[in-house]
DNA sequence: ATATTATGCAAAT
DNA sequence: TTTGCCTAATATT
């Protein structure tokens, strides 16, 4: 259940650890079978992320798209070179499954610096990929498709742009892409084709931060108002990068200012419903909206 | 121990 | 507009 600072993650992690490698790739779940024999025996050139969306070029112009959706999740294992990459091996967060599996951590707990193999397919793993060092199981996901490259322009082409990448231009495109609607900004941020890689957490949390009522439709916000929620969202995401969990209360907020202590101090209003806004005292209001819940503080978001 | 929920999206209806 | 995904954390019995 990540939002784009997971899905960034797990691009690095690819990259680092599979980049240049042939691999073995199966569907040990039995539907991604054909797909499977596409992939099976390429390597991998490069990981890249927009948004959600994660994309593992093979040689030869064949893609593994994955979208991960609500419950979707990657599990990794293998040697120590594989173990010490990017943030693979990081200690294991609250809403991110990109980390080793229990029985993973164990298998490289015992491990002498070399690679005894894959363990035995738990569950409904769709992809397993494997290298010499290492090997990654998906399952959950909405998506998981092997595509060529123009079919993946397709699927860039109906995003919005990137936070993460914050490519120049992509400020003033996504101040253009809101305004240009009268539908509620809280909305508008949910919109992948608006901007990608911002979920529920980040959606709530950024209006908040940005003291924006989430009703106001993006017609009626400002230049400076829009550039300004893009800007946090950029600060907000790559803090989450950084931390593998996302952390938009400041330190200060922190019961002990420590981060690995704190529990339900994390939000300024996510899931706190009914709570008291923790900067100026009014409960935090909820509403379904778009089947999702959308939550904010009626006192400091007018 | 069992039930509910959810950091989404696409396909089916 | 509803369903599938078929996980894993959290809530409830």
């Amino acid at each position: 259940m990540p939002e784009g600072h997971s899905i960034h993650r797990l691009a690095r992690q690819f990259q680092d650890v599979f980049a240049g490698q042939v691999l073995d790739v199966s569907s040990p779940q039995g539907r991604f079978t054909a797909g499977a024999a596409l992939l099976d025996g390429r390597k991998l050139q490069e990981a890249t992320a927009h948004g959600k969306q994660l994309f593992l070029r093979f040689d030869r112009g064949v893609i593994l798209h994955v979208h991960l959706g609500l419950y979707g999740a990657w599990n990794f294992g293998g040697d120590e070179s594989f173990r010490g990459a990017s943030s693979i091996g990081a200690p294991r967060r609250i809403g991110e499954r990109e980390t080793f599996s229990q029985d993973a951590e164990q298998d490289a707990g015992s491990l002498t610096g070399s690679y005894a193999g894959p363990p035995e397919p738990v569950g409904a793993v769709r992809v397993r990929l494997v290298s010499r060092n290492g090997w990654a199981d998906l399952r959950g996901a909405t998506t998981c498709a092997a595509i060529t490259e123009a079919e993946a322009a397709t699927v860039l082409a109906r995003l919005g742009p990137d936070p993460l990448h914050n490519l120049s231009g992509d400020r003033d495109e996504f101040i253009r892409r809101i305004r240009r609607r009268k539908t509620a900004v809280g909305l508008l941020l949910m919109d992948q084709s608006v901007v990608a890689g911002i979920g529920n957490i980040y959606r709530a949390e950024v209006l908040f931060r940005q003291a924006v009522d989430p009703w106001t439709t993006g017609g009626a916000l400002d230049d400076e108002t829009a550039g300004l929620l893009w800007d946090d969202t950029v600060a907000a995401m790559n803090d989450g990068v950084r931390d593998g969990r996302i952390v938009t209360t400041p330190p200060a907020w922190w019961n002990g200012g420590d981060a690995g202590a704190l529990d339900g101090e994390a939000h300024f209003v996510y899931k706190r419903q009914g709570q008291p806004c923790r900067r100026c005292g009014e409960a935090v209001a909820m509403a379904e909206i778009g089947a999702r819940k959308l939550y904010w503080c009626p006192g400091c978001q007018d």
